[in-house]
DNA sequence: ATTACTATTAGGACCTAGTCATAAAACGGA
DNA sequence: TCCGTTTTATGACTAGGTCCTAATAGTAAT
């Protein structure tokens, strides 16, 4: 006797979902038992077949791919925006952000979510950042939901802007930091020289 | 006559891009063609069948999983460490890092990869950016290697250290930054009454 | 109109990775 | 030994194809 048939069942079920593209045939000779037996298993444990495993995987990721489309420019979700004026975001922070040691957001999230803001807020076709200064004036633990305001200080003419955003949680300011900016309508001549520099 | 065997073919390859869950049968009728001529365009076009397209779609999401968890630690790979004084970390800049638009990098990587170097380089439990001053001196395009090296400049007694990061794409300098690091080992009293602070 | 050629459609055999239903066989325990 | 569970086998059928052959349409040039 290998294993019980609930014993193949619960390894089953962990094999299949972290290997979901391996066949009932595979399965089979894994388990030294029949392909109908594996069958039977998947049926009892509501398991689906191999094609629509792979379906499911693959709509999630459609899915995903068309919801980061327009989402592509913001990290966070934006709460309003006036152009060339102000901007917020809100971002709240998952184990996905955090240093597993000790829960503490890792300071790149609370700068992706600043600087895409600042990208965000400015009206033209290319904008960039060419110069920041921040600061991190408190760790953001895991769980807490940060709100960023970009504000818009200056638009000179120069091509160049000047975007402040501070974000908080719960009142209390938790990073702040000044982005100089680059920004260009693409119709300008500045723009394509540019990119081919290199 | 609806329309050329070209045209048809052109429409067939964006429809298919646009919507890859779509079976032949589907598409056969909205060209109003036989399901045959479908299969012969997908044939001259070398487009596989839908179950590949979904397997396709599907593996790629799956090794994104798999990519995406063991990032945490540092963005980029680590070539060389010596803690306390330097480290170099290597990132190829792929396609989830640069805007769709232009193919250049999101500033947010180019940051991520220098801060967490940055903290990387810092022997000590606990590391975090409390300031930093950065600058983005050119934008870095989709292929490129970005190459950073981090020194640390000094190590003054009160938790605090500060760090230079320079990254560059062939011997050109593209980012640049200077990180202002709080510290800490983790048996001092510092740490955990900051941690609950709020 | 006839020929030449491309484009389209049709048909059948085969494939994978299954479903569903039925039945037979093997195994374990009282 | 008999009973109930578990496993295996078998056959019919499905979707969404591949691959190959062959017939038919449509268009253009002679």
């Amino acid at each position: 006797m290998k294993l019980k048939k609930s014993e193949r069942q619960e390894n089953l079920k962990k094999m299949i979902e972290e290997e979901p593209f391996i066949t009932d045939e595979e399965l089979s000779k894994r388990f030294k038992v029949s392909i109908q037996t594996i069958r039977l298993d998947r049926l009892e444990l509501a398991i689906p077949e191999l094609r629509e495993r792979i379906k499911y995987v693959a709509k999630q990721q459609w899915d995903e791919t068309v919801k980061a489309l327009p989402i592509d420019e913001v990290i966070g979700d934006i709460v309003d925006l006036q152009l060339d004026l102000s901007a917020i975001s809100l971002l709240e922070i998952g184990t996905e952000h955090v240093f597993s040691r000790n829960q503490i957001a890792r300071g790149h999230h609370l700068f992706a979510q600043a600087n895409s803001l600042a990208v965000a807020v400015i009206n033209d076709q290319l904008a960039l950042t060419a110069n920041s200064e921040i600061s991190f004036n408190r760790p953001v633990k895991l769980g807490e939901r940060v709100i960023a305001k970009a504000k818009v200080i200056s638009t000179e003419e120069n091509h160049r802007t000047v975007v402040t955003v501070e974000s908080s949680v719960q009142q209390e300011i938790v990073f702040s930091g000044t982005f100089y900016m680059y920004r260009s309508t693409d119709e300008e001549r500045g723009d394509s020289s540019n990119e081919n520099r290199n």
